[in-house]
DNA sequence: CGTGCGTTTGATAACGCTGTCATTCCAAGC
DNA sequence: GCTTGGAATGACAGCGTTATCAAACGCACG
């Protein structure tokens, strides 16, 4: 009815009972007689009323609302994915979601400098971290020194305090590494990703498990550094199908390279899977759409970022003493990207994966 | 030096003055001495001072926060660049920025109802819009309703209230048909995007445009209906391409469809550029990561977001009285999917653009 | 030296809520 | 009926800022 004008004393006097009680209950605290807590709810309602925010962060010195610290990410659809997962859990928890871009392409300003400036002005209850600020020791640093509760995402290490969730990245490069070799691969390229994220290093081990595993000697010549962007896939993918004896296969730690070395194929004329099997990694958006589309491993984004969002609101709230560890699965996702080798089955391009 | 503690209280005991000045200083008001001035802020300096933002908001009855609305998009990238503009804009004005994601995806729950539900718990000074929102009338009344002000990206229509900021999405698209025209193509298809979104008849006006400049008559078996996403701009294509007279060019309303076009005709055998040209819209990441890469014209998302908001701040800031209408060229990108036509032009492979 | 007026400063009351603590209520126990 | 203790409720003091309005100041002028 009445439009955001209405006050916690107007609710009072409608519902005869004082601020007080109308507080409790809009609070959900206990020791409210159910036909008073009945009758402020109705009087509340009648009059269109909600807390104001800003009254309610004066007086209980919590602000309702998370901080979502990110960097200009290489990655597209991956932070936006994050976001999505970290909204879903805010939004039905109540709490509000404030974004903080840490510009790092920015004049001077570092990334710290950009998390000190932004918590100090939002005075946000917590904040999650993706990476690669979660392992950023000057970020963390400065969240302590205000002691704001954390949340991080892929992380590196673990500070012991905060909630972390991460994906079970070595097993499941593992798994893709696993699958090129039961393929037929022999000469399988790896390209890193940027070595600020912990996931990069992670990778590689996987794909090293793999080739050990097989007892497949790693070939130095046949790893590539990358930065998890498109631009240093293609170029590290140039670089390697240019080898005098070149990879049947290459697996880029991320989907943004992989669509890079798709690309690199391309250009040199080589037929992705037929002279080339390429696999990526994280099933983010851009996996669908390459040509063919590209063989991954689905990190699980949005549930991520929503069940880290939910430990930290726990934490927040009281309701977890010490901080959870989540680690989520990436199931491989076959796509037409990868086949076996040329060597040892005729080209075709299969149809369906 | 101390962290987030000092109240104006103790900044205005340090420098000898009331709270009272404090606030005027902090506030950048005019009639403070310049000495007074100067004290006051190596006070706050050096008891590391932060006005409480909700002591604030509850004074003032701001919040010096905008709330973003945006739906659940189809288009990676397009929206991260929005955030990206928006942020720039809100940070360097001191305001901090808000998501709001609508989902439409989730049970029940409306644009208007999510956008409604957020709005009135965070109490924000202004809004922004993205389309399809900005032109949803529900949205629109229910803000309204509320008094608060709003900006809108790329709105179909003005509701003579609020800063907007559009591309020139019609003459854009005209020059894309243009340049399809001039290569050689007579048999251009058209994939319209999601008809909520004003910009979907802007760019088919002006691809219908560019055709009646040069005499050639619409044909209707060339038209297709999208949806602004990949899966629906690969499933027109599909259609199109097999037609037993099929265009030679595509024309997709914007880059993710026109990357599920380039993905149908690699399904079906047909090169990129050299038996079918394909150009999109926007410039979004994805562009950039076809094979072969996207002929587009460029949207300055970021400029537009950046723009927009800060009129919408001037707004709230009294600073405009009219709401300001911007509108941005959209230039051509020239990329390697699109080439002269097969019969006009022996088929070969440019590099470089 | 007094007057007047614009500039600078301060005292104090909101702003709308929560926290603390006192008070009232009510059912059970003697 | 009277006590007792926990549940239910309320009075009131903040929370840290801005807004209002009055006071003090300082300078030009008569």
């Amino acid at each position: 009815m009445a439009s955001g004008k209405a006050t916690i004393t107007d609710v009072a006097a409608r519902a005869g009972v004082s601020i007080k009680t109308v507080s409790r209950v809009m609070n959900r605290e206990p020791n409210v007689r159910a036909g008073t807590r009945e009758r402020v709810r109705e009087a509340a309602t009648a009059l269109g009323y909600e807390p104001n925010p800003a009254a309610r962060g004066l007086a209980s010195r919590r602000t309702f609302s998370l901080g979502l610290l990110y960097e200009n990410p290489h990655e597209f659809g991956y932070t936006q994915r994050a976001f999505e997962g970290v909204f879903a859990n805010c939004a039905s928890a109540g709490y509000t979601l404030l974004l903080l871009p840490c510009g790092t392409d920015g004049g001077g300003a570092s990334a710290a400098d950009s998390a000190l400036h932004l918590v100090t002005h939002t005075r946000v209850d917590g904040v999650i971290l993706t990476a690669p600020l979660c392992d950023d020791e000057r970020v963390l640093k400065v969240l302590r020194e205000r002691d704001t509760p954390t949340a991080h995402i892929a992380p590196g290490k673990t500070d012991g305090l905060s909630c972390t969730v991460r994906a079970g990245d070595r097993a499941a490069a593992r798994a893709v590494t696993d699958h090129l070799l039961a393929l037929g691969h022999r000469r399988i390229a790896f390209v890193k990703g940027d070595p600020r994220h912990g996931a990069s290093a992670e990778r590689f081990a996987g794909y090293r498990e793999g080739l050990q595993a097989n007892e497949i000697a790693l070939d130095a010549t046949l790893l590539a550094e990358g930065l998890f962007d498109f631009d240093s896939g293609r170029r590290a993918a140039l670089a390697l199908l240019n080898l005098p004896n070149r990879p049947t296969a290459i697996f880029a730690a991320n989907d943004d390279m992989a669509a890079g070395a798709i690309a690199a194929a391309h250009a040199l004329g080589l037929a992705v899977p037929t002279a080339v099997s390429v696999a990526g990694f994280d099933d983010s958006p851009i996996a669908a759409r390459t040509w063919p589309p590209l063989c991954t491993a689905r990190q699980p984004v949005f549930e991520m970022a929503a069940a880290v969002t939910g430990d930290l609101i726990a934490q927040l709230r009281g309701e977890i003493d010490e901080p959870r560890h989540r680690v989520f699965d990436c199931p491989l996702v076959l796509r037409d990207s990868v086949a076996a080798p040329a060597t040892s089955l005729p080209a075709c391009q299969p149809q369906g994966a």
